[in-house]
DNA sequence: GTCTATAGACGGATAGAC
DNA sequence: GTCTATCCGTCTATAGAC
């Protein structure tokens, strides 16, 4: 009821708005917006199971639980287990470009004239992040899910998010096809062999310096033997 | 029975035998053989269906059917479903190793003549290796299995496959500890890109002579920026 | 060693009341 | 939208006959 108005008075001015159908377009833009916020709850609970079980012991009663729900009530929300896992890896996509992106635009650091600075500081902030969270790690980058695979919607997620990885390669001088992956495979190799061998420590992560040297000399001289 | 004699001949034979414990050592062999090769067996299906249903969804059921047992059989050649694939960990392990070696007693590399050669045609060889079975790769190299470590026993497969590897890399030069970092890391990385990918494509594999250019560069000029 | 039978648990998903 | 109840399937592992 609206503050301060007797019940009539309100009565009144819903009528009003709700013969221009304002009323129920608001409610149902409220009705949404708390939709959304409960599908959000539902995917950091995700994760929060991820990280505590392995991404491939999460369950729907033990998810629904986390969010103080019972198991089927999930089912208004996703149509199924594997909806779940494509709005996990959509969520991190989109939350990794947008923090590479907020990182650097701190670091204030110019990729033209420091490209080694550049290229370290980004690669250094993703594996950081791919270690923080290592079920997040597998579901982005790695297959881990028997059988599953992202949604097209989702795809476009992580399509954006390499989008923007090329761009910000570019700015640093990388932009042949060739080089792109090059650089891909170099880093995702460090976080291969730090989390498949060492978790929690850095033995690998400590070599991006010279990872990038070794590959910013490289593709200087591509053409020398 | 031995063959041509009768049963009472037969009879004085094994007598006299086995009151030297012979037989019964010779026999206790064969059967411990047998054994031997029905867990061999059943370690080889368990491949062919990682290889069919993905890692994680190999069951007693469908292991056991494809060896033509029923699943509670399997009890009797391992303690447990975790056994196994400890059992494909350590396989896998010691059959990477002698492949390898026996791929380079064939090439006729002088690894002091011509490193660069000598690391490509491992490292080729070692990333075909991973593509031909990407559950091998998954089991060997990454954390597929949730909560499941390789037993003391298993891992000491790998160690020594890896103390394999680095004999190897000294062979061309390459001895120090952070080197052999770098480059584990490398070739760990086309194969993760490959694999995450394009399974079955060759475009990170075919940057394998970059890769290594890249690398030998980076550990001959290791002082200079 | 292999089998049948089954324990005992857990999973995703659905039906239907409220 | 949320719940209870439940279906129906899955799995690993064990008991005990043969």
């Amino acid at each position: 009821m609206l503050r301060g108005l007797t019940a009539a008075a309100t009565g009144r001015i819903l009528t009003m708005f709700d013969s221009s159908n304002v009323v129920r377009t608001l409610v149902s833009q409220r009705l949404a917006q708390r939709r959304r916020r409960t599908r959000d709850d539902i995917v950091d609970a995700a994760w929060r199971l991820a990280e505590r079980d392995g991404l491939a012991s999460l369950t729907l009663r033990d998810l629904a639980a986390e969010v103080g729900m019972r198991a089927p009530s999930l089912y208004s929300y996703f149509d199924s287990k594997v909806a779940i896992y494509d709005a996990m890896f959509a969520q991190a996509h989109r939350e990794t470009d947008a923090a590479l992106r907020a990182a650097e635009a701190e670091a204030h650091i110019d990729p033209a004239a420091d490209p080694q600075a550049w290229l370290a500081f980004g690669a250094r902030h993703w594996l950081t992040r791919c270690q923080a969270s290592i079920p997040r790690y597998q579901l982005m980058y790695t297959r881990v899910i028997p059988g599953w695979e992202p949604s097209p919607d989702a795809y476009e997620a992580s399509v954006a998010s390499f989008a923007r990885t090329r761009e910000w390669l570019a700015q640093a001088g990388v932009t042949d096809e060739r080089d792109v992956d090059l650089w891909t495979a170099t880093v995702a190799g460090l976080a291969a062999q730090q989390i498949a061998n060492e978790p929690t420590g850095r033995r690998w992560i400590d070599l991006t310096d010279r990872a990038v040297r070794m590959f910013l000399r490289e593709i200087e001289q591509k053409g020398t033997p």
